[in-house]
DNA sequence: TCTGGGGTCCTAGGACCC
DNA sequence: TCTGGGGTCCTAGGACCC
């Protein structure tokens, strides 16, 4: 059996930890640049006129009509709750498989001496009295009937946000009970193909002829239909992944034209990236910088393109990086132009000791030895202590910077952020 | 004035190799 | 009339996830 345990609203559920007073109240997380709303706690979604693709200066009324807390994203804090969150839940399997920020599976195979249901109670129990974060916790023998499972003990009030699918009869209840669109893995697409044919819940679908769900939906298909049908065929990963491709493009704070303040949000990008890609002991062969206008607004002319450049010998120094990175971003570069967001992405990567050399290149630059050092640094004294003149100091930063006006203290990180009680 | 960001996997088709 | 067989690598586009 698979446990699947996901936070409840998570990042409006971090906030709500070290806001007691607003207790029962509505709250709001948003995104970077505080552009449109992200997450919402349960007192939120109940608002169903609030909607979260809508702009937020579009509805700040609404808001503010129904007294709904707002705070801009505080991805310190969240990282930090969601490793407390896996810690207390690496309790109860010793395989745990973190999926994303605020859910995780648990392998629970042999553990066929326990009450399930018991079990289940007890870790959203323990993670809640540990740290303050609501979860709820789905039982199967799939990861795909186990996350059908989290979802029913949300949506359906007897479960109490613990459900276990143990029996036939379970799966084929839930199966029933589950629309298309609840299964996960289908998406839009998927759903109005099948609503076509007539397949509107889950036992429909698990009930198609194979043949068919993987001659049109492909093997991923397949392997949904097989998982519905209580047999697991999706991969516990306990060990993260390297990642195969990593990149970073955020809005500017305000629209730029001026070249050499755009370069310097792409150096810091990069400079972001790259230390990425040395935490996973990896380097990379192909670095790509894009540029775009803002693609919402009608009185600006508009443009956007991309150039990729492949290095002649994979390189995870930040200093090599910016220096391409900026004779890149000179090639897409266009006057007369009001930029709204740059990118980096880094492709082609390759692990570190396998770095493919070039007989006519040294191999080692001296200054690898000096990204280590600014590494080791910033690791003890904090992000960007020390970082390259290219990306910008605190003041020219301004121009380019996200707009957070609502960020929560970093209270579980940072020393002088710390909660203050009675004061 | 203002509209998020970061990923993965699969397939088809082109280009190429022996 | 009739035109082999077995591969790899790369990219773009689609679909999906949080």
């Amino acid at each position: 059996m698979i446990a699947m345990v996901d936070c409840n609203s998570f990042y409006a559920s971090c906030e709500q930890v070290f806001r007691p007073d607003l207790k029962g109240r509505p709250i709001a997380v948003l995104s970077n640049n505080d552009g449109c709303i992200i997450a919402k706690n349960a007192e939120a979604k109940a608002l169903t006129h609030i909607n979260y693709k809508e702009p937020l200066f579009k509805i700040k009324h609404i808001l503010k009509a129904n007294d709904v807390t707002t705070f801009s994203s505080n991805y310190t804090l969240y990282g930090d709750l969601s490793k407390r969150v896996m810690n207390v839940l690496r309790e109860f399997s010793p395989d745990v498989e973190v999926y994303s920020i605020d859910e995780s599976f648990l392998n629970l195979e042999g553990f066929t001496h326990l009450d399930l249901e018991d079990y289940g109670k007890q870790i959203k129990e323990r993670v809640y009295r540990l740290t303050g974060i609501p979860v709820g916790v789905g039982i199967a023998p799939s990861k795909v009937l186990a996350k059908l499972a989290n979802r029913m003990s949300k949506k359906i009030p007897r479960y109490n946000h613990v459900c276990v699918l143990q029996t036939e009869e379970d799966r084929i209840e839930a199966l029933q009970w589950a629309e298309v669109k609840d299964i996960w893995g289908l998406g839009k697409k998927h759903q109005q193909r099948l609503q076509s044919i007539g397949v509107y819940n889950a036992y429909q679908f698990s009930k198609l002829p194979v043949t068919w769900v993987r001659k049109e939906m492909t093997v991923v298909g397949e392997r949904l239909w097989r998982e519905l049908n209580g047999k697991s065929c999706i991969a516990f990963e306990t060990l993260p992944r390297k990642k195969k491709g990593i990149g970073t493009a955020k809005s500017f704070g305000k629209k730029l034209s001026d070249l050499s303040t755009i370069e310097e949000a792409c150096a810091y990008y990069i400079a972001e990236v790259t230390e990425v890609l040395r935490a996973q002991r990896c380097a990379t062969s192909c670095l790509q910088i894009f540029l775009t206008t803002n693609y919402h607004s009608a009185y600006d002319s508009q443009y956007a393109d991309k150039v990729t450049i492949n290095l002649p010998i994979p390189t995870n120094n930040t200093f090599t990086l910016i220096k391409e990175g900026k004779s890149a971003l000179k090639k897409i570069y266009k006057e007369g132009y009001r930029y709204k967001k740059v990118g980096v992405n880094l492709l082609g990567i390759v692990p570190e000791d396998e770095i493919q050399g070039n007989l006519f290149m040294p191999c080692t630059s001296k200054s690898d030895a000096l990204v280590k050092t600014v590494d080791s640094i910033n690791n003890r004294y904090g992000k960007a202590t020390i970082s390259s003149g290219r990306s910008g100091t605190k003041v020219s930063k301004k121009q380019w910077e996200l707009i957070k006006e609502e960020r929560s203290p970093r209270f579980t990180t940072q020393w002088d952020e710390l909660l203050e009680i009675g004061g």
